[in-house]
DNA sequence: ACAAAAGTGTTCCTTTTACACCCATGA
DNA sequence: TCATGGGTGTAAAAGGAACACTTTTGT
């Protein structure tokens, strides 16, 4: 049989935008860019696609070696591929979004990034190509998502008080929910254990939870759960 | 400055999945392949994205070629990017979906494709590579979707009664929906345009409506639209 | 004693669902 | 005249939004 294509010019990337929750602020891993093009600029993590992997599989190695987790929640978006977005090549890129715990990683810069931290997202830094709007996309995608899926948990730590969840889908969300009615709905979903342990604090004992993942299963079935 | 990037080895290609709708069924386009690979297997329309196209480009180009049909609603689905997706090569395609009004299109299959017919999603036949999931994940896109955009005018002619567009829900949604409450919430929404026309049938008459695209505008940009 | 966060129920209103009859037409 | 599809309203239930006070602890 014979081969009937040309030879392809069009590079693929995988893009990660990788989200992390620290007492109430969403942040997003940055890495500082250690060569051409748009070297020394801030800059999504991300990778060309190897021929023997998928999309997924890039994306997972990307984040594997920046933080050394695995087995992360991740979604994919929509490809950017618009023809000037890369100042030499033409490349598109394939975006995911991840979520990734902060009890869970250590960052390692490896030889493409100079330097990696976690951004606050209220305090993005110039971007490189248009990982600014990949960005956007992501934190559309999040908030889409956020009330479809318990995937508030990925990001937690495996003990919270209601509060830290709250936080959680108000920064998110980026709007206020009434705490009554917030802790009405997450008790009716049943998707929380109460532990018998509690965070001191400032004031007031805080009970902590945890995620009950038996009940996520179920949930990832059902495609219609809705939270707020 | 010095190009560092080696030969890529991947091919990008677009597919879409052009939904057409004719009374009370939702249907596809498909294609007969004209070569190798899988020539003579039904497929989706598509191609290769060329350097100078965008992936939207590329879908319009494809779209056009086949029905002449321009300037209609598309939406980008996943990549599918599976290792051995395609027997001879590896290639990545970014899916569409496009939703293409009858009344439209003149079918002008060209010279990838020795045939074309717009097949009932009930009634698929074997398929080229995974042309069988990307039309899985664009049923499930437009599900999704069709409660959130008033895309149905987008598959529906000028002039259509309230049966057709509760035919047309029911269709994507695969479910049955109360008559009264449809017409109720469908007036709620204020997106259509009583006109003094009616349709004669077998029986009673039937008041035709047209969409109201001012409405349509103030819709698109309110990203929380829901209809039902 | 007071400041600050944790915890808890009820009422009202909106939205959703379930449901039945008359009308116009063609055969 | 009857069979078929077109057209309309209401009542009950569920879900969402708004809202205030008491508890605990540290200072």
């Amino acid at each position: 049989m014979k081969l009937q294509y040309n030879v392809p010019d069009i590079s693929i990337t995988v893009d990660c935008v990788i989200f992390g929750f620290d007492t109430s602020k969403l942040q997003i891993l940055l890495i500082k860019r250690a060569s051409d093009p748009e070297k020394g600029k801030w800059a999504l993590p991300g990778g060309f696609m190897e021929k023997h992997e998928t999309a997924e599989e890039s994306a997972e190695r990307v984040l594997s070696q920046l933080t050394g987790v695995t087995d992360v929640y991740m979604d994919q978006l929509k490809v950017f591929a618009a023809v000037d977005r890369h100042p030499i090549e033409r490349v598109i890129t394939v975006p995911f979004y991840a979520l990734v715990k902060p009890e869970n990683y250590r960052l390692n810069p490896s030889s493409y990034a100079s330097d990696a931290y976690w951004c606050d997202i209220d305090r993005l830094p110039i971007l490189a190509f248009d990982h600014d709007e990949i960005i956007n996309a992501a934190l559309d995608a999040l908030k889409r998502d956020v009330r479809l899926k318990p995937i508030g948990f990925e990001l937690l730590p495996e003990k919270f008080t209601m509060k830290d969840l709250q936080d959680f889908f108000e920064a998110v969300l980026e709007e206020k929910l009434d705490r009554r009615n917030f802790r009405r709905k997450i008790k009716g979903a049943k998707i929380l254990v109460k532990l018998n342990e509690v965070r001191k604090g400032a004031h007031k004992d805080a009970i902590l939870y945890k995620f009950d993942s038996k009940t996520y299963r179920t949930i990832s079935k059902n495609t219609f759960y809705i939270l707020f």
